[in-house]
DNA sequence: GCACTAATAT
DNA sequence: CATATTAGTG
């Protein structure tokens, strides 16, 4: 045990990149400030030893598999309301009930299954609908702003976007929309994003990148001269994946609150109580680009 | 056949 | 409206 063997040619030096243990939020500890969480009625994460950390970093190693950090989309359960519009609007059905918060008693929920899931296959099994949360969304942008419009696509976006059951066709239809997005604005030179913008209009375009050819027969192209200053610089050989340093952000078991999915629209709609808390989780996890240097 | 995009469906 | 799914294309 010890050493990370280099797992592919860019691993190792992508992993370089990465941001010091000192910088990253330490597993033992809640992503969840005490704070919020009870605002979200989550009760204050179970407790964690080392073992249940080290547990968790090897199921997180055996995902890695040949990926950088990621940080899972789903935790576990979402109910399948398969109904046709999902106003609270309930009849007598005391059957249905409410699903219970998965972030209540059962930690298992949300943690165990990703092995078998992660490890394999995870595959054709029916996902929930995705949430682009602004987290989500960010990191899109980040990475398509990293890349070039021109080599922004699907595949290449998921995979440096690394988020655990992200699919191609995920970052492929939100991609749709964020081109259209784009253009959009261009066309209204500039003013005001219209109201309608959400969550695109928190996001700056993509200044046109760097990058335009991509003639090498690297899949990923690297145009990099990026020098991470997080106390962790000193390497980035060429011919790697942008070393990107990703930050952590709470799993995206914000789906689960939106059991129909429509997570954020959902609380915007109707919980602005929701809406306020989750604002200012943002904020504190809205500043990542503000940690890597730009160039 | 895969991946990308545009169009269409939920 | 936000995502998913399909269809057409290289």
């Amino acid at each position: 045990m010890g050493e990370e063997a280099k797992n592919d040619d860019g691993v190792a030096d992508w992993e370089a990149g990465l941001p010091s243990p000192d910088d990253l939020t330490p597993l033992s500890q809640s992503l969840i400030p005490a704070n919020l969480a009870s605002a979200f009625k989550i009760p204050a994460e179970p407790y964690k030893t080392a073992a249940d950390v080290n547990r968790a970093s090897q199921s997180t190693i055996s995902s890695l598999r040949g990926a950088g950090s990621n940080f899972k989309l789903f935790g576990g359960h979402v109910d399948d309301q398969s109904m046709t519009e999902a106003e609270p609007e309930e009849g007598p059905d005391p059957n249905k009930s409410r699903r219970i918060d998965l972030t209540a008693e059962d930690p298992a929920t949300t943690d165990n299954y990703m092995d078998d899931q992660s490890t394999s296959a995870a595959k054709n099994l029916k996902r929930p609908r995705l949430v682009w949360t602004p987290q989500l969304h960010k990191r899109f942008v980040e990475v398509v702003a990293h890349l070039g419009l021109k080599n922004a696509v699907p595949k290449t976006i998921m995979q440096l976007m690394n988020v655990e059951g992200l699919t191609r066709e995920n970052v492929a239809s939100h991609l749709q929309k964020y081109r259209l997005y784009v253009k959009r604005m261009q066309g209204l030179s500039n003013e005001g994003p219209s109201p309608s913008d959400h969550l695109f209009a928190s996001t700056p375009v993509p200044p046109q990148s760097f990058n335009e050819s991509s003639s090498h027969g690297n899949g990923i192209v690297n145009g990099s001269h990026c020098s991470v200053g997080n106390g962790n610089s000193a390497n980035n050989h060429a011919g790697v994946p942008i070393p990107m340093p990703y930050p952590q952000i709470m799993p995206v078991h914000m789906m689960g609150m939106a059991t129909n999915g429509h997570g954020y629209e959902y609380a915007h709609s109707h919980n602005h109580h929701y809406q306020q808390q989750y604002n200012n989780i943002m904020q504190q996890q809205r500043d990542w680009s503000q940690n890597q240097s730009k160039c």
